[in-house]
DNA sequence: ACACTTAGTAAAATATATTTTACATTTAGA
DNA sequence: TCTAAATGTAAAATATATTTTACTAAGTGT
């Protein structure tokens, strides 16, 4: 699964830490999604997405294996 | 977190397993998502999103506790 | 150069999602 | 009514996400 997460991040420049806080994750958490190594739950990726004022399809994407 | 899978099926007119057999789970669980005994991994939810031709903002919708 | 913020990483523990197998119940159609 | 399809449920096993703690490295401004 794809993300934009640093894109988005940038645009709104705040950082991994400050994007966690807002969507009550760690910080480890964010960077994890950010470079991933894993996909995030739909609660999260939901939350993420409206941070950023997009929709959860904006922002990540499905990839051949997910 | 709140879905309208049901609704959607019954659009679609489809069970619970041709739905589980289109997004690559098992029926249990999308019988469990659809009576929300647990939420989704962002890919199932964008999966089943897309079987619905909708957006995962349309299927899903964060809750209070989320 | 120094201090500070940000980002990357990692291992262990915990929480949660998903599978598997199996059975019970409800619903719909012939 | 009989039968088949669809749905609900459950326990145990496995996979995956998230937290916690902690350390390292890189970037920024003064």
């Amino acid at each position: 699964m794809k993300n934009k997460i640093r894109i988005e991040r940038a645009i709104l420049n705040i950082s991994q830490a400050e994007l966690a806080d807002r969507v009550q994750v760690t910080r480890q958490t964010i960077n994890a999604i950010e470079l991933e190594k894993y996909a995030p739950s739909a609660v999260l990726a939901m939350k993420i997405a409206r941070v950023f004022g997009k929709k959860v399809e904006e922002v990540f994407e499905l990839e051949e294996g997910d």
